[in-house]
DNA sequence: ATATGCATGTCGCAC
DNA sequence: GTGCGACGTGCATAT
């Protein structure tokens, strides 16, 4: 077995199972990461049931009690457990086995492991901001920020305004004074996306008794579903999420819409 | 610098930034997985763009030419590209740069690593079988197989049938010959799953003018989706998918329904 | 290739 | 806590 091990990481190697539980053990107490490539089974039970057989994966735990066991494919991890999970470790006719188990909803993840290749237990501290831009929400910005963007004269009056069967995205008058909804989708929009329109519409017809256009904004339509858009009377606009996240950045940092329109309007 | 290397596995301790950037290459000419700890920022450019500034994380990316990077907290990956990314690394200004790239969605990943913990590339072999159990068409086929779990008398005649807005996931009979339309759902049901439901049963009376009767099937119901359940005249019947898993253990490997039952019916 | 719906989905936000 | 919808959703399946 070979060994590195200081303040901010330590690394076994080939370590015998015992060694490997001690460090585990330690990592826990101190909150770091956690790697350990092996041998192993993997059980799962809560809200649906699985078990993986033997063969050479790594597993990972983090600090918040997150566990992911991985295979050598694939992006996902085989199996998993959430943040929040309580770990437990032993020794069992010599398989080292951890175990995670969370409550809400009840489940556990037991990584057995007959052979150890390598633990890496590592300190990370990691305050860095993350940004993502071009999400539906950024659309939403967009449009309020610069109507012209779904036509020439509309005027947005709210957002995520609350109707019947949910949240209507946008939610403004053309420049005819005519109502106009709009539902907003960051990828190729489905009919589930025209059904939840046309769904908003009919409810405001409901309680509203006048003329009310629809428009569903997005970067493009599924191949049938022009077709239902026309069948059910609602409008596309093509709108790309980049070019709205390039709106934004134009605009400045920060732009705060809570003070430019009226949620109750 | 600290080092181990065999055939299986190289680990690097602290190495130098060249040192990080051979072992890495060899790791791809040789469909390695490599898991790599440092002070890193992650650039994405795709379907969105994103930005992470300085931290500490470990990076994993596998033969299959996926890429994860963990920050210490959290179940999910910051930042990710899945499976069939092509790599390319340099060392600029004394940082080693990582990108992964694909098409389709095109879509790239820039991890630039300013310090590097760790390395460690290794060989992993894994042909295990994973079985999961509990899954909404274990339900599917439990109901099937048991059609007493719906109630007495009831009587599948096909599943996964076409209608107008999808698929059925149950169709069949109860004993008085009366339609009914089964929707299956293996968490609590949402109003998004009355809808789905009342959607088909409105088709199938264009279709067929007769009385059908609508089931929801599902572990429980949400709140308010009880009296929407009512409104639409629909039923609901409780079912449990890891009751369902178990019907089908019981019921021995290998459950083929295909042979049971008429799609075309 | 595109389209559709499940997932141990996870996660954040509003009530 | 629960409900609800977005997600760079990923993924398998069917057309």
């Amino acid at each position: 077995m070979q060994q590195v091990s200081n303040e901010k990481l330590s690394v076994l190697v080939e370590p015998s199972l015992d060694d490997a539980k001690e460090v585990i053990g330690k990592a826990f107490v101190q909150r770091r990461t956690l790697v350990i490539a092996g041998n192993c089974r993997v059980e799962y039970v809560g809200r649906a049931n699985s078990k993986l057989e033997l063969g050479e994966r790594f597993l990972v735990i983090k600090s918040d009690g997150s566990l992911l066991v991985h295979r050598p494919i694939g992006y996902e991890p085989v199996n998993w457990q959430s943040s929040g999970s309580v770990f437990h470790t032993q020794i069992v006719d010599d398989v080292l086995e951890i175990h995670a188990t969370r409550q809400k909803p009840k489940e556990s993840v037991k990584v057995l492991f007959s052979k150890i290749f390598t633990v890496t237990s590592i300190m990370l501290f990691d305050t860095g901001e993350f940004i993502l831009n071009a999400s539906e929400k950024d659309m939403h910005r967009a449009i309020l920020l610069r109507p012209d963007l779904i036509e020439e004269g509309f005027k947005p009056i709210s957002w995520e305004k609350k109707v019947e069967p949910g949240f209507v995205d946008v939610y403004g008058m053309d420049k005819t004074g005519k109502l106009v909804v709009i539902e907003v989708k960051r990828r190729t929009a489905t009919k589930e996306a025209v059904s939840q329109l046309a769904g908003y519409i009919e409810a405001i017809k409901q309680k509203a008794d006048r003329q009310i256009r629809g428009i569903l904004v997005a970067p493009d339509l599924g191949k049938d579903v022009q077709g239902l858009l026309l069948t059910n009377g609602l409008e596309f606009k093509e709108l790309d999420p980049k070019k709205c996240a390039e709106v934004l950045r134009k605009a400045g940092p920060a732009v705060k819409l809570e003070q430019f329109f009226d949620v109750s309007a």
